[in-house]
DNA sequence: AGTAACCGTTACCTCAAGTAACACTTACGC
DNA sequence: GCGTAAGTGTTACTTGAGGTAACGGTTACT
């Protein structure tokens, strides 16, 4: 008897995975919503889109805002899944550098108004208090932070500014691919092209004038990044 | 008698001047509620702020998109001053580099609540059409864009790439900016020495790769940013 | 004097986010 | 098996912010 003590009830415990999968399935219903009726849906609509009314959507989530974190974290890991192979790749540096970029692009112009929700779509509502905008981009500026540091460790070089570094990568990125994604008047091949260009470059300067003369043939080392 | 044909009444003329100086005052009016009151202000307490009523206002904006352009123009302009100099100072490229982005940082750390306003505060009820936020970016951009694109002419290198380099520039530093404000881990000194040192490589990296041996002692031309 | 532009108000409409209240289902605990 | 804790779902409401209607007053050109 009591096999758990601290658990006083298992009815508790029961629906733990079984909420985890609702959740899971709102947020699914929600970006098929999203790619129907464009980045603006309501709740109704996207309650509608997963058939059922609004107060179970509320049931599974806080507020817009949470619902809106899900689906930006989803987003993000849908984007992983693109990057993850597109960073294990060898190559040339500057060439893998190209074909990251190149990865991002993709799919956002595959999901553009799932992209629109997550990065524009904002929330008039929440304040200041939780970004949740940015918390994804914040995810990914993290894990390019990390590498970047590990990057220039490997060269023995001062690490303290990776993280700047990987804000204004993941900002400069994310804005061109904006740019180029309301008016489509280059290819995304040449756009890949001159993003790459410009990062291989910093990265090689800040290389270059510590010393380094950095082999673009270099595999770069273990290239892992997030693991969430 | 009839000394002008076209206007059918001087009386309609009469006021253009003012219209114009009504709505500069509300933007004004905007500014300040948002300082005190943070960037998600309504159109209320703006009212409240210009020491009128809500329909006054709606009487020199159509709708709330209006006023967020007004103010992000307004906004613009005033960052614009302070970038002019900056950018009209001269000395070694490297330096008037970081000198602009300084002062960049600067503004927006002296007005945290506008800038999140302007950049963050979207609006849900424009979808898609109409995109307040990014039009001012866009206005940065596009003049970014003109001053690279000169200044790959004057090296007499192609210049397709100046719209690209000039969005990823601008949401680079629009980015690490942002992730600076909110959780100031780092001197904006720092911050701005980091950021200057990427645009420089990228910068000089380009060149060199064209066979262009840039001197970072050039003093560039004429550097002339916008004329709005 | 008439009227075209502005000044300004209070009171309303609208629409989407979010909530209350109510009813049914399943399965654990004793 | 009965109580109950979790989940299922509904319709109908409240709330708040954006936006509008309808009204009245002032100035100055014609």
């Amino acid at each position: 008897m009591a096999p758990t003590v601290k658990g006083p009830d298992a009815r508790r415990e029961r629906w733990k995975g079984h909420r985890e999968a609702r959740r899971a399935e709102f947020v699914e219903a929600t970006i098929k919503a999203v790619a129907r009726l464009g980045p603006d849906v309501g709740m109704d609509d996207i309650a509608a889109e997963a058939g059922v009314s609004k107060p179970v959507l509320y049931r599974h989530f806080a507020d817009k805002s949470d619902l809106y974190l899900a689906v930006g974290q989803r987003a993000t890991e849908m984007l992983m899944d693109r990057l993850g192979p597109a960073i294990a790749e060898d190559g040339p540096i500057r060439e893998r550098i190209k074909r990251i970029v190149d990865a991002y692009l993709t799919v956002i112009e595959e999901n553009p108004n799932l992209y629109r929700f997550v990065v524009r779509g904002s929330f008039v509502d929440r304040p200041v208090e939780k970004d949740v905008v940015s918390e994804d981009k914040e995810l990914i500026a993290t894990s390019l932070a990390r590498l970047l540091g590990d990057y220039l460790r490997s060269y023995e070089m001062d690490s303290g500014g990776a993280e700047p570094w990987a804000h204004a990568l993941v900002g400069m990125v994310q804005n061109a691919g904006d740019w180029w994604l309301e008016r489509q008047s280059m290819s995304r091949e040449s756009l890949s092209d001159y993003l790459a260009t410009i990062i291989w470059h910093a990265i090689d300067g800040l290389l270059r004038s510590a010393g380094v003369h950095a082999d673009p043939e270099r595999p770069l080392a273990p290239l892992r990044l997030v693991e969430r």
